[in-house]
DNA sequence: CTGAAAGCGCTAACAT
DNA sequence: ATGTTAGCGCTTTCAG
């Protein structure tokens, strides 16, 4: 910027109006500036401009996510992204995996860069320390699960009411039996699907303990050997639902090895690509990951921006998508 | 900082020194640092830090990839995230979807905020321009794709190896007219993958002219597109080497559609989830993007160390992975 | 081993 | 409309 402002013979300042657009410039003397800037090829340092002003913004986010590859996360990462970059705010992201240890690790390097705010999708643990952070400036939105006693906007599924959905959905075909699988059971997602799940069957007069429920099944194989220990148990499940993407997946590979594909009626949440493809397709209760991702960037960015009305929890409507798996009728029916 | 300092009642030096691990700092004074630290709730501006540090380094990295939320390109990226973060480097991402003014928006974006370094997967525009980035010191490695005359640390998979050797595959099942389908003929690697496609028929001493190649196919609606077009012309192909897995999704769907799974061959490139449970299973050429993913971040952070060696090129070897739909033999074999 | 002063690239506050 | 000075939070240089 020095050179810049000797090249043209004006002084750092004008440079500087120039460069932020300032009105109370000459053209001539802005033109003069700008022929320089091109000659030098000069790049302004946001960062140190960010040093500087007065709102000490660094007009960059961060996201810690469970796992980027995930196509859930992934989906949400970019939805954020795009709304980010939208308003020239530049995204650093991290996945945690579920890990407490791995969140804080990755939200303290973001704020030790002095990020604007961080999207987060928080493990199960305590997540007091958030609030020391939030003291210091950064602005914080949840997002897929809320935060325990934290008064932060939250951006969430409409978990209870589509898990109750799809159990009414197999209720309505006659099954009693409907096993549930779900992941950790701390995860919140996994505790309010399940929730609505009992709530449906209750709804539906069908008792509650007949329904077999696997919990804390880490991943696509421990769902598939749950499923596979189920079916082979004295009184099978005629109806699965599958609480989250990697079970689903599991579920399907336990029916289909077991030939039962066509016999035991499968819902899943959260959509998967080709699953339509598969006889019978297989039917989900669909989340909508670029607008939670979108709408959480958003109002972060608000917040950033000075908004300080109360916090608000904004729930994204799920879809049941019926495809063959989860239209199959309970035996002798 | 300075409040540290005046707590410790040291210099703020002393102060530096300590948050930086230097030695050379008694025990003592050290210890009521790190108190005043502590009580204060002191965090390091990593910002302003780099602002003065002699090497400049920020620490950071980005990403521009095609499309964060793309299996291949999200695995690729969390792959990137992970071996950075184990170096204490954050990264910054965008996607470019294939447009070469998004690409350079998201890398301008990105130098201006002094990333260290950026990955790359360029799209199939000259990119000239990075070297006036590079001159400036930004480090640039080029993934998926290599960079057009550009002497750039690059990592690839073998595609023309790759889909070579699927095509031999689908030859020595008998099969002479075999359809390739292709996304922008513009984009390196669908070009690369048709030509081992073309060098594998040669060297069959199939006739490359029998072989129908639909290229420039924009996503998998596309390729459903032409795969009934094909099917419905007058000597409709016995195979298919679909060169992605978006393309692989669009050809999955027309031949389930026309009920031509079972008669007609498929070979996709990339892996898709569940396409191993489709009747029949999807044979697929299967990349290896957390491979690719970390090797190029390793690349980028030795070049940022000042690694001054020459530009490699790294292939990164893909496996053919046989699962029933590119094992069907031309009809009357 | 410790500290004082200078300055990274930029903008705020106040001149002029 | 333009320039000057100070200083953001930190590290460097150099002096004790």
């Amino acid at each position: 910027m020095r050179e810049v402002s000797r090249r043209a013979g004006v002084s750092l300042k004008t440079v500087s109006r120039v460069v932020n657009g300032a009105a109370t410039v000459s053209p001539e003397l802005s033109a003069r500036v700008r022929a320089a800037i091109a000659e030098l090829g000069y790049r302004p340092d946001v960062a140190a401009s960010s040093l500087r002003r007065r709102d000490g913004r660094t007009r960059t986010i961060a996201a810690v996510l469970d796992d980027l590859a995930n196509p859930f996360s992934s989906a949400v990462h970019r939805a954020v992204v795009d709304t980010a970059r939208a308003q020239g705010v530049l995204v650093l992201a991290a996945s945690s995996d579920e890990d407490t240890e791995n969140e804080r690790e990755a939200f303290t390097a973001f704020t030790a860069r002095r990020v604007d705010g961080v999207v987060l999708m928080p493990t199960s643990a305590d997540h007091g320390w958030v609030e020391s952070e939030r003291a210091a400036g950064t602005h914080v939105v949840m997002i897929d699960r809320p935060a325990v006693a934290l008064d932060l906007d939250t951006v969430v599924s409409d978990n209870r009411e589509g898990a109750a959905r799809a159990t009414a959905h197999l209720v309505r075909r006659g099954h009693r039996r409907i096993a549930f699988l779900g992941d950790l059971e701390t995860v919140y997602t996994a505790g309010e699907r399940l929730a609505g799940f009992r709530e449906a069957l209750a709804v539906a007069r069908v008792p509650v303990d007949e329904a077999p429920v696997r919990m804390n099944l880490q991943d696509s194989d421990g769902a598939e050997r749950a499923v596979v220990d189920l079916m082979s148990g004295r009184e099978p499940p005629t109806a699965i639902l599958a609480s989250q993407n990697d079970i689903t997946i599991g579920a399907i590979r336990a029916l289909w090895k077991l030939r039962l594909q066509r016999d035991v009626a499968l819902v899943g949440f959260d959509d998967i690509v080709l699953s339509d493809m598969l006889d019978p397709g297989v039917t989900v209760v669909a989340q909508d990951p670029a607008a939670i991702g979108s709408m959480a960037a958003e109002r972060l960015l608000r917040r950033i921006a000075g908004d300080r009305s109360p916090a608000r929890v904004h729930v994204v409507p799920t879809q049941l998508m019926p495809r063959g798996s989860g239209e199959i009728p309970a035996p002798g029916r």
